[in-house]
DNA sequence: GGAGATGGTCACATGGACGTAACCGAGGCA
DNA sequence: TGCCTCGGTTACGTCCATGTGACCATCTCC
């Protein structure tokens, strides 16, 4: 039988499309970051900054729109004075910890191989 | 019992570097086209550049290059005329289609969502 | 009265990602 | 002689993502 067509996983156009969405926003550091922290609990703002350490606030700002324009945040705002504002994993957002978590299981299995392979490619760059 | 940092799957910085620098490389668009066209069989430079498609001859140099330096791929060079060169997925390459497969799983599956979250939060916004 | 916290927005700068196009060297072919 | 293919490399330009720092409004606390 023909495996090379029914194994690949996004082929037609459209699909690849969404493929490419998704893992822009998982090739975007801050967004993962944030998935990651906010698995666990709901955040609020400045928690959320203070925990991911080393995001701007604008940045935080962006990423938090795009989660939440992508339906795996929701945006909580709380009238309080100062106002409170919480963000929160989604039934969506937390399914994609699953396959995220995996490709970061991924990533640490197989970082030995990775970097050795840097080393090996990097010692015969250097002697051409 | 306190899950809450077992099931962070990168905690410590070293490890954060690691697993950002394999997002990065599934966050490009090129690569994972590059690897998923060479899951099935090996290809050469300008087969791989009809195959992917729309990618610059500079950009796939590039992309193979950073794969070949991450030992996901392996470049063979046929001292034929015109010269041969032929790419091919390594076993650590192949492995990496298992979550990476995963990931776009997810993504064709919650499609739909993604899509119905964003015309929501477009239709809001433009309210607003 | 002034500073700080809270949750942002805006203007600006900059670096890196990416595309475009030219060039290359060896050989085949007309 | 000159053009084509293959597999690049190099120079150059452009645009977007991201960082920086200022500003805002409101209330509390010192």
């Amino acid at each position: 039988m023909d495996v090379t067509e029914a194994d690949l996983p996004a082929h037609d156009s459209s699909d690849c499309k969404a493929v490419n969405a998704v893992l822009g926003r998982v090739g975007d550091k801050w967004s993962v970051l944030i998935i990651s922290r906010l698995g666990d609990r709901t955040l609020r703002f400045n928690e959320l900054k203070r925990e991911v350490g080393g995001i701007s606030q604008r940045m935080l700002t962006l990423t938090l729109r795009g989660l939440e324009r992508d339906g795996l945040v929701t945006r909580t705002v709380f009238a309080t004075v100062p106002p409170r504002v919480e963000y929160e994993l989604t039934a969506l957002g937390h399914s994609l910890r699953e396959p995220v978590d995996a490709l970061a299981r991924w990533a640490l299995e197989h970082q030995p191989e990775i970097a050795a392979a840097n080393r090996l490619y990097d010692q015969r760059s250097q002697r051409s």
